[in-house]
DNA sequence: AGCACGCCGACT
DNA sequence: GTCGGCGTGCTC
């Protein structure tokens, strides 16, 4: 040890503000009396800007060397102890996050820790007995001599089980006795009032007798597969394609069974909690005690005791949508993804992650790597063209295991209904299908595909749409004689006269539930209908109350949107009707196919799953649309075959990359001018390659410096090249033009599409978009605008 | 982001 | 002469 010169040490630390322009570490000594408590990941309090207000903030690396004027550095105050450590794993992922979606590292940190803020620990308190038993029998008599009859309650109920403590609940509640009484039989040493931490537990269902079901052989090779892969420590992606009641569910339980064998933890994503509430039950009742649900409804204690309990080893599964991938599992084995293809696993927020890319990332980070269990009935292309290429191994599972058959399916043309005279939402097959039923008292479906259209209100005569005036979406009119705008809330009141022709043909375009529910009482008025939507689901349990009541057959047709179609079991149903299958196609969005074919295909499987053969009736306006045409024969590869083609030819995902480049200005000139800019940025060449270590947080988790192999977690290039038509490496620009929506709020918004096989080159193109506002801002011409990134994007611009 | 510093208008 | 407007610049 050197005395001489005084060795300190220094802490770089990311501040909790989440902008471009603080998005980098700072430099903090590290005093005398924190050093050995503050590591890396410690949450700590730090003075920051001129009036050195206290903030908190994460530290990224420990070094001996200030890379800042010395006379400058400020000492870290405190340890943030309301806050739970970084894990090493999360850091790593978060800044992976950063450089690959593009957020600040701030954001990427509290979206992989979502519940690292303490919480009060909930403790159960019980009272027993101190004094020996003949002595307490004495006691008793004394109070029962001197009338102090509380004392004697608690005295007596003591005494029938002395060995026992009893909840203090049960002492203050059923024997009515007083705080003070307690207190003063605790001071005379009486009594024990012992205290016990617990855990909220937001699961309320006892586990149940489990019935073994028998795999089948295809699913007993997954199973066997994927582990005896693991015990050859061979730990990868795995893409399970099993049609609908193919028994997924079952796979993943055995699975999971394995895993936790080997001394391991599994996380199982799922869409939303409330759309699989018979999946959760299943593991529930397999796995007992050792499962936990994580979802949006849990109070920010539930959260915090449900990651406690996952990282002291009372857990060895958890549930939950995409933000449960972050449970701090102390040795995690396998991560499950059901319903891959589901949207909901893109986050909308910054940083805007996909849970696939992230599991899969975050797999390969933590300790002997884990492996990853993707799930579907209709995988997304994604998944389905890295599984063909070899990336990730395939499965299919493609026998049906309640034995039903798949259920006939009949595409009607609506054109030829109104050519015919038929001007009813139900064309004449349609309406004789459930007429028919309600005869025999079987149960129907009709579901409603109105994805991406609200009910706009538009003249009929000359085609004026309303629109808001702050933002550029058509307004939807509401009960009340309003029309409203979903983005803004400005609303205004209904005219029944057009203000561009004077006409007074203005109605809404009527397409929902509502309406759907109006027109079948109209034409079958005793049949029993429940109408399932955004509305009636409104209020806690009211989504469960519904489908329970049309599984105990309370009802005869359930009358619904997406949600009525996704994963479940109603044997009882022998038709599905879908009126306007098309609906979906018209969305803008490179993506409309392969949503059609996914909601077409989930419906279609409702029908037909007990004893009695299943219809489905599908009516649109292009019923030629492959789309349509592969999901009524439930031709996942020919769907495939058709679609991977077209984004060949266009260069989409998942056979190129894309980055959105999303743009918002207050005046429309200036965005305008704004955007070509970028545009002309854009266009100058980039260098494909992808520096980890050019980002300023250290991916170091052995003193390597981001060159190990085991944890490389690098894009991997050659999988996305196979066949494509963009042989010319240069990435392709669309735009700018006006986004989907063009204004909102009076904000204009424009965006620029870039296209390229190579991830990297998209990485490097947002890198420099964000260096040249960084030096706009510097030279003060940075106002009113802003600049979002949205990669290989799902939700709309 | 958020806070202090700074340079111009209407006030006791 | 001063209080306060918000434009500008920096934060270890």
């Amino acid at each position: 040890m050197d005395n001489t010169t005084e060795s300190n040490i220094y802490a770089k630390i990311i501040i909790d503000i989440s902008h471009e322009q603080v998005d980098r570490t700072f430099c903090y000594k590290v005093p005398e009396r924190l050093i050995g408590s503050v590591d890396v990941g410690s949450c700590v309090q730090v003075p920051f800007g001129r009036g050195n207000k206290v903030r908190t903030g994460y530290v990224m690396e420990l070094t001996d060397t200030a890379d800042f004027d010395p006379a400058k550095i400020k000492e870290i105050v405190s340890i943030a102890t309301e806050n739970l450590p970084a894990e090493d794993i999360f850091i790593k992922l978060a800044a992976w996050m950063k450089q690959r979606y593009g957020s600040t590292m701030y954001a990427a940190l509290k979206t992989v820790l979502p519940a690292h803020k303490k919480q009060t620990t909930l403790k159960h308190k019980f009272i027993s007995l101190r004094m020996a038993q003949r002595e307490a029998t004495e006691y008793l008599y004394e109070c029962r001599q001197k009338n102090r009859k509380a004392q004697e309650r608690l005295l007596a109920e003591l005494l029938t089980e002395p060995e026992e403590r009893i909840p203090y609940e049960l002492v203050t509640g059923k024997l009515n006795i007083s705080a003070a009484t307690i207190r003063s039989l605790k001071e005379k040493c009486v009594i024990n009032v012992t205290e016990e931490e617990y855990y909220r537990n937001p699961v309320n269902i006892s586990a149940g007798a489990t019935r073994r079901l028998n795999l089948s052989d295809e699913q007993q090779h997954v199973v066997d597969k994927v582990i005896s892969d693991f015990d050859a420590n061979i730990k990868k992606t795995y893409l399970v394609h099993g049609i609908t009641g193919s028994g997924k569910t079952e796979v993943y339980i055995r699975m999971i069974e394995e895993i936790i064998a080997r001394g391991k933890q599994a996380i199982v994503l799922i869409p939303e909690i409330s759309l699989t509430y018979q999946t959760l039950m299943r593991f529930y009742r397999h796995f007992g005690e050792r499962v936990s649900v994580m979802n949006s409804t849990l109070s920010p204690g539930e959260k915090y005791d449900q990651f406690e309990r996952a990282r002291n080893g009372q857990l060895d599964i958890i549930i939950g949508p995409r933000s449960a991938l972050f449970t701090p599992f102390p040795n995690l084995g396998l991560i499950i993804i059901d319903e891959e293809h589901e949207p909901a696993y893109k986050s909308e927020q910054m940083p805007k992650y996909h849970a696939r890319e992230t599991a899969i990332t975050l797999a390969k980070l933590v300790k002997d790597g884990a492996s990853v269990v993707l799930g579907s009935a209709t995988p997304s292309l994604e998944a389905y063209y890295r599984a063909v290429s070899g990336e990730y191994e395939l499965f299919e599972l493609t026998k049906r295991l309640t034995g039903g058959t798949l259920p006939e399916v009949e595409c009607v043309d609506l054109r030829d209904e109104l050519r015919s005279g038929n001007r009813s939402i139900f064309s004449r097959s349609l309406q004789e299908a459930i007429e028919d039923r309600l005869q025999k008292h079987e149960q129907l479906m009709l579901f409603i595909n109105r994805r991406g259209l609200a009910g706009f209100v538009s003249c009929r005569s000359c085609g004026h749409v309303f629109k808001c005036p702050h933002c550029d979406v058509s307004l939807s009119e509401h009960r009340g004689g309003k029309l409203v705008c979903h983005y803004c809330g400005y609303s205004e009141p209904v005219t029944r006269i057009c203000p561009e022709c004077g006409s007074k043909y203005v109605s809404a375009f009527r397409a929902g539930t509502e309406q759907i529910e109006k027109e079948v009482l109209k034409n079958w008025p005793h049949a029993r209908v429940l109408r399932m939507d955004a509305d009636t689901t409104k209020t806690k349990d009211s989504y469960q109350k519904i489908l329970s009541a049309f599984s105990n057959e309370e009802a005869d047709i359930l009358i619904g949107t997406q949600m009525i179609v996704k994963g479940h079991d109603f044997p009882k149903v022998t038709l599905v009707g879908v009126l306007a299958a098309d609906m979906s196609l018209y969305a803008n969005d490179y993506r409309a196919a392969e949503r059609t074919f996914q909601l077409l295909t989930q419906a279609a499987g409702r029908a037909g799953r007990g004893e009695l053969a299943g219809k489905v009736i599908v009516q649109s306006y292009q019923p030629d649309h492959y789309a349509i045409q592969t999901a009524a024969r439930q031709d996942y590869g020919a769907f495939y075959d058709e679609e991977i083609a077209y984004r060949r030819l266009l260069a989409y995902p998942p056979v190129a990359h894309m980055m959105a480049v999303q743009i918002t200005s207050k005046s429309e000139e200036a965005g305008i001018t704004f955007s070509n800019k970028l545009r002309t940025i854009l266009e100058q060449p980039v260098v494909p390659f992808l520096d980890l270590d050019g980002s300023s947080y250290s991916f170091r988790s052995d003193n390597g410096r981001g060159n190990s192999n085991s944890n490389d977690i690098s894009v991997s290039p050659s999988a996305y090249v196979r066949g494509s038509l963009m042989e010319s490496e240069k990435p392709v620009i669309i735009g700018p033009a006006a986004a989907n929506i063009s204004k909102i709020n009076d904000v204009f918004r424009f965006v620029i599409y870039v296209k390229s096989q190579d991830y990297a080159i998209l990485t490097k193109m947002k890198d420099k978009i964000e260096r040249y506002t960084a030096r706009l801002i510097e030279a003060g011409q940075y106002r009113g605008y802003s600049v979002q990134f949205d990669f290989d994007p799902i939700n709309g611009f």
